[in-house]
RNA sequence: GGCGCAUUCGUCUAGGGGUUAGGACGCCGCCCUCUCAAGGCGGUAACACGGGUUCAAAUCCCGUAUGCGCUACCA
């Protein structure tokens, strides 16, 4: 399960070298997702997941998940199981992951430690990186002194040209240096070709020598995310553009290493309704929130992955097989794009009403049994759940629709009772309950036979009729249609329901 | 502060030298209808600003403004 690191850094440099040649071994298409598993996972980190996944199973390559959990304070396995369950019920699936291994494992960072400290050793002895000796305290004031005097903020540090007496003599006195990359002098600007961005240019002067390990031997993001990168063989790294001003330094990391760099695919950030990051403060934001909320996975990813990528078709609603089929990364835009939750709203409620019937049913019974509903699979609960599914964008919404057949002591809304205290309707009230009590089942044939005789007592017909009625049985001026809500209360309900808008006659 | 990225209807976007600047969500109206939805039809609304280049600029170039990101021994 661990390569010698000489070996495995050889065999990329002679792929590079050779690449003609070699091509067609290489070639695979190699993306992955690198969650740090600190929490729940993110829309805007699931959109990242989803379009990587979307990418791969185009190309027919290789997806892989890599946990980076080098932040021991707040990774946790627990976070990194809801993660891994997320992405299942997104739909995704990995060829290579920490669940279940693979070539290039093992798959959590916290468990690839040696590789880092080695490669980090190598590139000491290279000469492309350096021990450095500055303590947090003193990094902090040179940044704090170079911002007062207005100098540049990229840190130089006086070790970085040391003699080797200096070094060794700290090591000596017991000194833990970090190892820092150093910027080769001859070094103008690194230049790449981001496949969304087009031509990024970074002046050397201009990239911090950053910490690859730190004091404790972890190492740090920067570091580690290139070094994976590069061991996994990763062809296309696909990620948000927050990145975007790191890439220069991993680059002069695989550079270091005399590795290829992968392609780097920087896509948009996905921001809030007041432009700013994607948080808490907007409302849910975690996969398992929307799950909860009663959105569909499906409805879920494409909407995610609409965000900032459009078909060509021009089409909105894309299964998951278009979706495969249609990525590209050129139609992809380079902007950022807010999380419109009233579009994924209508998204999911397309979903919902295209579902068919055992499907719709299926997934709606639990949210029926955690409004506390009898969530029983009988025909009249399948009839009930059936007349709301063209009503709700998300099968969270089932408990207020659905109301209306279970509860008879609803209070009714105020338009709704201005309508029933109306003299017509008492008219229409008393004439119901009088001719409801004469037959014995109120079923579908009874319930129109009954208005039939309503309508000839009390002379009101059409809506001035059938309104009334609405609000005397619903205590509300809009819902399911009146047969199915009739069908399910049966006689007793009905009539109940009714009488109690009866008002007493004064006289 | 430095560096980087971005800017087409309120939102998601198409279009990338010559278009009545197209679609979707939302909103408004009409139709359907016992109601609300759904569905159908229609309407509202945009090229950030200033300079160039060009016969012609939303489109190419440069500036400005604004927004966002990074600037840690976080990821």
């Amino acid at each position: 399960m661990f390569f010698a690191l000489e070996e495995i850094m050889t065999r990329h440099t002679s792929t590079c070298q050779n690449r003609g040649v070699e091509e067609t071994e290489t070639n695979e298409i190699r993306a992955r997702f690198a969650p740090s598993p600190t929490g729940h996972l993110h829309v805007g980190v699931a959109r990242t997941a989803i379009l990587n996944w979307l990418f791969v199973r185009h190309h027919k390559g290789k997806f892989i998940l890599r946990v980076e959990d080098t932040d021991q304070a707040r990774s946790s396995r627990e976070s990194e199981m809801k993660i891994i369950e997320d992405l299942r019920q997104l739909g995704t699936d990995w060829d290579e992951g920490p669940d279940i291994g693979g070539q290039f494992g093992p798959y959590r960072q916290t468990e690839r430690l040696d590789m880092y400290r080695e490669v980090a050793e190598t590139l000491l002895k290279k000469g492309a990186a350096y021990r450095c000796f500055l303590s947090q305290e003193e990094v902090d004031s040179r940044r704090e002194q170079a911002l007062a005097s207005g100098e540049s903020t990229i840190l130089r540090s006086p070790y970085r040209d040391a003699l080797e007496e200096v070094w060794q003599e700290k090591l000596a006195a017991g000194e833990v240096p970090t190892i820092r990359l150093k910027v080769p002098d001859y070094l103008e600007e690194v230049v790449f070709n981001d496949l969304i961005k087009g031509e990024i240019r970074f002046k050397a002067e201009t990239i911090p020598e950053f910490v690859m390990l730190r004091a404790n031997q972890t190492p740090s993001y920067n570091f580690a995310v290139s070094v994976d990168d590069a061991l996994m063989k990763i062809s296309h790294v696909i990620r948000g553009d927050d990145h975007l001003t790191n890439t220069p330094k991993q680059i002069l990391v695989y550079r270091a290493m005399g590795v290829e760099s992968p392609l780097f695919a920087h896509i948009p950030m996905i921001l809030g309704a007041d432009r700013s990051k994607l948080s808490k403060r907007h409302g849910s934001v975690s996969v398992g929130q929307f799950m909860e909320e009663g959105y569909l996975p499906q409805a879920l990813v494409n909407f995610l992955s609409l965000l900032s990528w459009s078909s060509e078709s021009k089409e909105e609603i894309l299964s998951m097989d278009r979706l495969i089929d249609e990525i590209d990364l050129d139609r992809i835009s380079s902007s950022a794009a807010i999380f419109d939750r009233s579009k994924l709203g209508w998204m999911n409620g397309q979903y919902i009403r295209g579902m068919d019937e055992e499907d719709f049913i299926r997934s709606a019974l639990p949210f029926l049994k955690k409004a506390g509903r009898p969530a029983d699979d009988s025909e009249i609960t399948r009839k009930i759940l059936l007349s709301i599914q063209s009503k709700i964008e998300t099968l969270q919404q089932i408990d207020h629709h659905v109301s209306v057949f279970y509860d008879d002591d609803t209070t009714p809304d105020s338009d709704a009772d201005a309508i029933a205290q109306t003299e017509e309707s008492q008219r229409i009230y008393r004439a119901f309950v009088e001719e409801a009590g004469k037959v014995d089942l109120l079923d579908l044939k009874g319930f129109r036979s009954v208005m039939k005789n309503v309508q000839k007592k009390s002379g009101v017909k059409g809506k001035h009729l059938w309104m009334p009625i609405r609000v005397g049985l619903t205590g509300k001026t809009q819902g399911p249609d009146l047969p199915i809500i009739i069908e399910t209360l049966g006689k007793e309900h009905c009539i109940k329901r009714v009488r109690r808008f009866i008002q007493q006659e004064i006289s």
